[in-house]
DNA sequence: CATGAATGAGGATTCATTCAT
DNA sequence: CATGAATGAATCCTCATTCAT
C-alpha cells in the first residue's frame, strides 16, 4: 500500500524536476522550486532522495521511457526498415505539444550537467549508448533492406544522433532562428541521399 | 602602459571562466574560482565586469572570434565554394588541440544558459544567426557551383548547423561514445551526396 | 506548537532589528547582527522574511501599533478633547523606558531609510497619514470644546507631528541638547494658547 | 596656486556627497557615485579627505555655513527683535529651490547618521548647539521687546528648533504628506499667541 | 595633484540538507 | 510518510581604501 505512493511520489518529484531544469536549468532547480512545483513539501524530497543529483539520475531513466514509447507507438504500424527507420526520426524530431518542448530543454540541460559531473555523465553516457545501438540497427537494416553494404551503418548512426542532439539545442537555446518543422524532413531526406549513394553490398 | 591592462585584464578573465566553464559549468565557475584561474583578486573582476553574466556575454564574443579565426585561416587557400565548405566544415569539426576542446565544451555550456536566462539567450542568438547566414551563404554557392538550384540552402544550412552542435554536445557529455574524427568526413559525405541528389537549376 | 514558532521569529527578528537600527542604524543593521541579538542563525532570518527591507516593513507595523497601544492605554481614562489631547502628547514625548528610546531612534532611522527606499516610503507615508488623521481630530474636537473654529485643524496637526518628529530626532541625534521632560509640556502649551487665541465659532 | 585648487575640490567633493546623500543617504552615498557627481576621479577623493566620514563632517560645516547665510540676508533688513524672529523662521521653513530640497534632505540624514556615529554626532550636536544659541537669543529679544519675562526663552528655543527638525523630517520622508508652504506661517503663529500669552516682565 | 587599477573585508542572499515533531 | 523550521556553507557583489604610475 505504501509503495504506490513511493512510486507516485518519486514520479512527481522527477516530472517537477525536468519542469523546473527546463526553464531554469539544473542549478536553478532548486528543491523548494521543485517542491513548489510538486505540491508536496521541501524536506519531503530528500526522504525520497537522497539527494538532488539522485532526482536528475532518476529523471534521465523516466527520459529515456519517454523517449522509448514515443518511438515504439510510431514503429508499431511500420512493416519496412525504411518506415522503422522514419518511425525513429519523426519520433525524435517531429514538433509537437509543449510536454516535448520541455523533454527535449531538460534533456540539453542534462546533457550540460553532465559535462561537469560525472555521476550524470555515466547515465547520460548509457542512454547515448542505448540510442546509438538503436539506431545502428535501424540503419543497418535499412542499408541491408535496400541491398548496400552496412559497414557504415556505426558512423551515419552517430551523425543521426548529433544531429539530433543538435536540433534540441537549437531548439532549446536559439529557439525561432531554425525553420520551424525542418528537422525531421531533412535527416530523413539527408539519410536516404546518403544511403543511396552507398555502394552495394559484395 | 595601463590602456592595455584593462583590456589584458579582461581577456585574462574571460579565458579564466571559458576554463572554469568547460570543466564546472556556467554555475560551477564562480567568481573565486575565475579569479584563481586568472590568477588575481576576486574583487578585481568586478572592476572589469559589471557582474558575472557580463562576463560571460563577453566570452560568447570571444568564442566567436575565435572561430571566425579558425575558419578564416584555412579558408584562406580555398579557390572554390567547395573548398571554402569543405574548410568550414573542418575548422569547426576537425579535431583539435586541448583550447579547442574546452571552448567546445565552453559553447555547449553556453547553449545552456542561454535557456534560462534572456540576455545571454540574446548574445547566443546573435552569435547563432551570424554562423547561420555564413553556412547558407557557403552552401548556396556550393550549390550554384554544382548547377543545383539553391533554393534548399536555408534548411540544409540549418541541418549543417544543427549538426556541428550536436557533435560539439556529444563530444562534451558523452566523451569516447562517438568515433573520433569521424564528424568532419560524415558532414562533408552527407553534404555532397544531398548536394548531388538535388534537382539542377531550371 | 509550530504555529506560533513562525510569528515569535518574526517578533524576534524585528525586536532584534529594532534594537540594532536604534543603535548602528539601517545599513548597520547587518543580518549578522540582528541574528545574533536575536539568538538565532543568520539563514534563518531569510526563511522568515523575504529580504532585510522586509524586516524594516514588519518593523514599522509593529512600532505602529505599539505607539497605538501607548495612546489607548492613557486616552482610556480622559473624559474630555482636552484630557485626549494631552494623553496623546504624553503618549508620544513624555519621556520614559529605555525600550522606548530605542523605539525612538529606530522611528528617526526608519524615516531617514524612507527618504531614499520607496517601499520603506510607503509604509512610512501610511503610518504618517494615519498618525496625522489621528492627530487632526483629536484637535478637531479639542478646538470644538473649545467654541473655536476647527478649521485650523489640518496645519495645527501637520505642525504638531513636525513637532512630535522634530523631538524624536533631536533626542536621538543631539542627546543632552536639548531639555530633559521640556517636550509634551511645551506641546501643551503651544498649542493650548494657540487655541484660546483662535477666533470662536461663526 | 595650489590652495585654491585643493578648495575648489574639497568644495566639489562635499557637495557631491551632500548630493549623493540626499537621495541614497550616507551609506549609499559611495566614494565611487560622489566621484561620479563630482566630475573627478574617485582616488583623489582621499587624497583631499583622510576617509568618507571626514567628507561628511566637512559637509556639516557647509550646511551651517549655508543655512547662516540664509538667514543673514534676510535679517539684514530687519529692524525689531519680531522681524528678526521671522526673518529667521522664513530662512529656514519657507520653501525654495531645489537646492534647498537636497540640503534639507541632507541635514536629515546627518542627524541619522548622528546617531549610529559619535564623531559626526560630535560635530552635529556643535551646530545644533550654535543654532539653539542663536534661536534662544532671538526669542528673547522678542520676549524682551513684548516686554514679556524671557525665562521662557530657553525651552522656546528647543520647541522651536525641534518643530524646524520635523519639518525637515516629513519635507524629506513624508513629502506630500504634509500641507505645502505651512510651516513657516505655523511656526510664526504658534510662537506669537504664546509669548502674547506670557506673563508680563517683572 | 590626478589616475584608475587593485585589495580585502564584509554583506545580503541562496540553498542543499537535516531533524524534531 | 509528512511537515516546516533550522543550519551553515557558499556565492555574488559592494565598497572604502591604498598605491604605483
Amino acid at each position: 500500500m505504501s509503495r504506490p505512493t513511493t512510486e507516485l511520489r518519486r514520479e512527481q518529484i522527477v516530472d517537477a524536476l525536468l519542469k523546473q531544469i527546463a526553464h531554469a536549468g539544473y542549478a536553478g532547480a532548486t528543491i523548494q522550486s521543485i517542491a513548489a512545483t510538486a505540491g508536496i513539501n521541501p524536506g519531503l524530497i530528500h526522504y525520497h532522495f537522497k539527494d538532488k543529483r539522485g532526482i536528475l539520475v532518476a529523471a534521465v531513466a523516466t527520459l529515456t521511457a519517454y523517449a522509448r514509447a514515443r518511438y515504439e507507438r510510431r514503429a508499431e504500424t511500420a512493416k519496412t526498415p525504411g518506415a522503422r527507420l522514419r518511425a525513429y526520426i519523426d519520433a525524435r524530431l517531429a514538433y509537437g505539444d509543449d510536454a516535448r518542448t520541455d523533454a527535449v530543454a531538460a534533456w540539453v540541460m542534462i546533457g550540460a550537467e553532465a559535462v561537469r559531473d560525472a555521476d550524470v555523465r555515466a547515465v547520460y553516457g548509457q542512454a547515448v549508448d542505448a540510442e546509438l545501438r538503436q539506431v545502428r540497427a535501424l540503419l543497418r537494416a535499412r542499408l541491408a533492406d535496400a541491398g548496400k553494404r552496412t559497414r557504415g551503418a556505426v558512423r551515419l548512426a552517430a551523425a543521426l544522433l548529433a544531429y539530433v542532439e543538435g536540433v534540441f539545442s537549437l531548439a532549446s537555446a536559439a529557439r525561432d532562428l531554425v525553420p520551424k518543422g525542418f528537422a525531421a524532413d531533412m535527416a530523413q531526406e539527408l539519410i536516404e541521399r546518403y544511403v543511396a549513394a552507398e555502394p552495394d553490398a559484395r
